[in-house]
DNA sequence: TCTATTTGACCGGC
DNA sequence: GCCGGTCAAATAGA
């Protein structure tokens, strides 16, 4: 029981708020203004605006009305103009006319509205026998039991949602949307940690996200090339991790049964990711939880060599080591006794300390 | 009491 | 045999 608490790397894990933004784009509704006839919007006139942008029998009709007063209005207008001016007849004469042309653009434009609205009522009409005979469509599909065809269909469609596809349809079949909080258990294990490398046989394709999931092949990894690696530092890494990969006899003898899933599953290859790293800050706050499990003091330098293994998840092969390194020599510096959690790497190379789990 | 750190021992590679 | 890396019991601290 204790061993297989401490095997855990001490138990709990911090756990980190990530906070994903879901700034949610919700119903993002287009606001469609139309445009009519001289380019005019149709709104510029406020009186006619807010009933007439629905296309609503019932609005319709009150646009109507609100047109006639409009035209009254105008009218009246007029009249006042007309007994208002003091001026000539000749200006009277100019007034009216202008005033007539007036009304007659406001005439056109009224009977261009009414035909926009008229238009309007139409696709309203027709997208609503559209939308009628869907809900039929679908109705009948609910009530009749539905075709291969259309189950795979469906089912790739919810697979491409989950951001992984598969070619075998035993396993498409399998996939459901989930609802909320309602997960398959297969997919629990990449999807909730990410990184894990118990990964089952069958996912290994589709998981290719896992964090070091090097069991057959001991290549690069995801998790080097996440890693921004140059290509040959990653190269030696990946040397390092094949061998370590490959646990021997002893070890698996003496290695305990709940040590990590990674033991159990494939107990001939333990993964494990070493991250070399440089950190100028004192603490090595990089979005992962470091837990101290070693320390050394490396010959000729009187600075400890710390070495962390990540907590961020369960079993979660990354290491870390931390020592003071010199810049310019490219070896230990002993001069000083505060050290960074500077991570040297087999050539020198540093890289930024961030665990490629998080 | 639980969790993280310390530290001596152990192991494998060179 | 030396050295680096890891383990795990002991210890510290919240």
């Amino acid at each position: 029981m204790e061993a297989a608490r401490k095997a855990d790397y001490g138990g709990k894990v911090k756990e980190e708020k990530r906070v994903e933004s879901d700034a949610g784009e919700g119903d993002c509704k287009e606001e469609r203004v139309p445009k009519v006839g001289n380019g005019r919007r149709d709104h510029e006139n406020d009186n006619i605006k807010p009933s007439c942008t629905k296309p609503n029998q019932k609005e319709l009709t009150s646009c109507d009305k609100q047109m006639t007063v409009m035209d009254g209005m105008e009218r009246s207008s007029e009249e006042l103009n007309s007994k208002a001016s003091s001026s000539t007849q000749k200006e009277k004469d100019e007034q009216l006319e202008s005033a007539k042309a007036e009304m007659g653009e406001v005439k056109e434009e009224n009977q261009r509205l009414r035909m926009y609205l008229n238009q309007i009522m139409k696709d309203y009409q027709n997208l609503q026998m559209q939308f009628h005979d869907i809900v039929q469509q679908e109705t009948k599909k609910s009530t009749s039991p539905p075709n291969n065809h259309q189950e795979a269909e469906e089912t790739e469609l919810v697979s491409l949602t989950l951001g992984r596809t598969s070619t075998d349809p035993k396993k498409v079949e399998n996939y459901v949307i989930p609802s909320k909080g309602q997960v398959h258990e297969q997919d629990k294990e990449g999807l909730a940690l990410g990184l894990d490398c118990q990964v089952h046989e069958q996912d290994k394709e589709g998981l290719a996200l896992g964090l070091d999931c090097q069991y057959e092949m001991p290549k690069i990894t995801l998790a080097e090339s996440s890693l921004n690696a140059s290509p040959e530092n990653s190269l030696e890494e990946v040397k390092e991790e094949a061998r370590d990969t490959l646990p021997p006899p002893k070890i698996l003898k003496t290695m305990r049964s709940g040590e990590d899933g990674v033991s159990e599953q494939s107990p001939a290859k333990k993964t494990r990711v070493s991250v070399r790293v440089r950190c100028d800050t004192p603490t090595m706050n990089d979005g992962c939880q470091w837990r101290k499990y070693g320390q050394k003091i490396a010959k000729g330098n009187p600075c400890p060599r710390a070495y962390y293994r990540c907590t961020v998840a369960l079993n979660c092969p990354v290491r870390k080591q931390a020592g003071k390194w010199d810049e310019n020599t490219n070896a230990a510096k002993n001069d000083q006794m505060n050290w960074n959690p500077l991570i040297k790497t087999g050539n020198g190379e540093r890289k930024s300390p961030r665990c490629p789990s998080a």
